[in-house]
DNA sequence: ACCAACTTACTGACAGGTCAGTAAGTTGTG
DNA sequence: CACAACTTACTGACCTGTCAGTAAGTTGGT
């Protein structure tokens, strides 16, 4: 999908098909538009937002920007990548962790989030945009919530053993999500929902029923 | 804004100002614009949903759409008060139930829900998109967190007694709706996820650590 | 010179809203 | 009851604005 662009190393033996070489600030411009794409469509959504506010935020002109991702969609794939990879790059040690470090890491992050509310948003009105008709990003957050799931269930399973059942773990998992993602709205809209501590007591809570009652019945069913 | 609809009662010393009096069809005609408007603004979003859709489905253009509501915004308010007049009467006991009951009743409204999708799409997409600048649905959403957050909370005190702390069950309060928001998103992308098994556990997770946990510290904190 | 990186200029689709006009219903008065 | 005087409930044409996308031309780096 995306051939990669490498700054010097003119590549003398080019590959000779399609040989298109980009200018060496090519790199970073697409890297503005990307910052600047997240930040419209966190702020205004996916349909909401236009090429043109994009545009603006780096200096150019909407079809400018057309000329380096093609499509409106084409954009929204890259900032959704791009975002995975940033995501990822503030990880010191590379990718999630698991085991009880995981829980440790989502506490963390939700800490992180107050500071960083405009990414919050981004991924609030993408997700919610996701479940309208035929959405372009709906997939990759299906995705995103498959991935997720089945790391923190594997991460309660391992804290558990395997007293734990599939079910419980993929119960446990989807509500750690949910409170995480349900908050972050409140949290958005109503500044005295105090995120952190809210996501700390409500991953506890989860997490300890989920480790402590494996086989009881359930009182409020 | 707008003068109340007596039938009979001709009034015989009538202002003689303004009289106007909508048809005997027309409180019928207008439910059913909120009902298709409900069923858009649910599918599509807001920003996304046209009159023109709307109006289509009542068998008018979107111009007597605009006869009825004024402005799309003005009919996005109508629908959302009509869903809270309908919400509320779904329940026979009038208005929501206090104490543990309400709990109960948080649980049967999860598994209601997964009958009516499309109400559960609608509130989603809403919410989501409330978050965006000057989103007309924002006061509403913002509203309705506060109001069943204070409600849940006081259900909270009134279980767990004094000992538990008003910061304590604030934050129960907002968990418990945050994970059923979050819940349900998860399962309109996915249908694999148990949207009132996973609710009944982790109210009930919630809850347990909100009246048990009182003053324990927190292990992730 | 060549070509990536643009801009300018435009198209076609679609949005919400306004407006004049019309048909049907309602009401007051003789 | 009858009928004029009015209102309601629309339609359809139109306006303005915004959008993504395209095509062609310009500029400047290598």
């Amino acid at each position: 999908m995306d051939d990669d662009v490498h700054e010097s190393a003119p590549a003398p033996a080019a590959p000779a098909r399609t040989r298109r070489r980009p200018r060496a600030a090519t790199t970073e411009r697409r890297a503005e538009i990307l910052r600047a794409a997240a930040h419209t469509f966190g702020t205004k959504g996916y349909k909401n937002g236009s090429l043109a506010e994009v545009a603006e935020q780096v200096g150019i002109t909407h079809a400018g920007v057309l000329h380096h991702f093609g499509s409106k969609e084409a954009l929204l794939v890259e900032v959704l990548e791009w975002r995975d990879k940033e995501d990822v790059r503030h990880l010191e040690g590379q990718h999630i962790p698991g085991g009880a470090e995981l829980f440790r890491h989502l506490v963390r992050t939700a800490r992180m989030n107050v500071e960083r509310r405009g990414i919050v948003q981004g991924y609030t009105v993408l997700t919610g945009e996701s479940v309208t008709e035929n959405h372009p990003a709906r997939g990759w957050v299906l995705d995103r919530f498959t991935i997720l799931r089945s790391e923190i269930a594997a991460a309660i399973r391992e804290v558990g053993g395997d007293a734990v059942s599939d079910e419980l773990a993929a119960r446990a998992a989807s509500a750690i999500i949910g409170v995480m993602d349900g908050l972050q709205v409140q949290w958005l809209l109503d500044d005295s929902v105090d995120l952190p501590e809210a996501t700390a007591f409500a991953i506890e809570a989860i997490l300890s029923s989920a480790l402590a009652g494996v086989d009881r019945p359930h009182p409020l069913a």
